[in-house]
DNA sequence: CCTCTGTTATAGAAATGTTATAACAGAGGT
DNA sequence: ACCTCTGTTATAACATTTCTATAACAGAGG
């Protein structure tokens, strides 16, 4: 999979390299099992520091994207706690919902914009 | 309006209060043309300083929320741009989306999220 | 044994967040 | 005129975060 880093945008490093990571889990460019690059091959290739792609890892770790395996590395293994994926959707939604109601944006028009997402990635 | 700040949160102080104010606005609490505390009301009021807030207010100024006048203060007038607006909740929502397939949410359940987020706002 | 994993420990540079003083210009009230 | 209230600007200092750089360690496999 294509990474594609910034180093102009305001974003960490190491979110734009998880929400890439998401990008591809999402869009099936990386499966259930499927192996990460190790840190140090990842970082080169990006050309950043191995430590940097390591927060990455982490961070997906602790947010049940992918379980770390000493031996073989970062393995993608979707968390299935659902309850608590759910609370955490729901908890970001939430900030957008308020942001949205100020805008005038109507529930409608979410609604509608989620649509016209999925329908982008074509899921 | 009582402005609720976390001093343990790992989340910057000045978007603190600036989420509590865009609350505030969705709430109805603020309305367009109600002015808001002067930096140095709210930053000895909440126990932070005057730049805190200031900065607060700057970003709500950029993104729309509030114009400041130099005589009046930070005034709540949302801004009008609406096709901005909508590109800019679309962003937002589109991390949202990617990790809701990850987790293997549904288009109705976000669409159920928002619809109950509306209720518990009253909206 | 060698090499590959992630992990840990330092250290330093750079950027960001927060606080602290101080001063300025503009407007309103007295 | 004077005082006081606005936001704004300019410094400075400090803590935290981000990113880099080296280095070493333990575990597993060839």
């Amino acid at each position: 999979m294509l990474i594609e880093i910034d180093f102009n945008s305001d974003e960490a490093l190491y979110l734009q390299l998880r929400n890439q990571i998401i990008l591809g889990i999402a869009t099936n460019t990386f499966h259930e099992g499927d192996v990460l690059p190790s840190v140090r091959t990842l970082a080169d290739e990006i050309g950043i520091n191995m430590h940097t792609v390591n927060k990455a890892y982490s961070v997906l770790r602790s947010e049940g994207y992918v379980k770390v395996d000493r031996r073989r590395g970062a393995v993608i293994s979707v968390s299935e706690a659902k309850e608590e994926h759910l609370r955490q959707i729901r908890n970001i939604l939430s900030s957008t919902v308020l942001e949205a109601v100020c805008r005038n944006v109507s529930k409608e028009e979410l609604h509608k914009m989620i649509d016209d997402i999925y329908k982008e990635y074509g899921f």
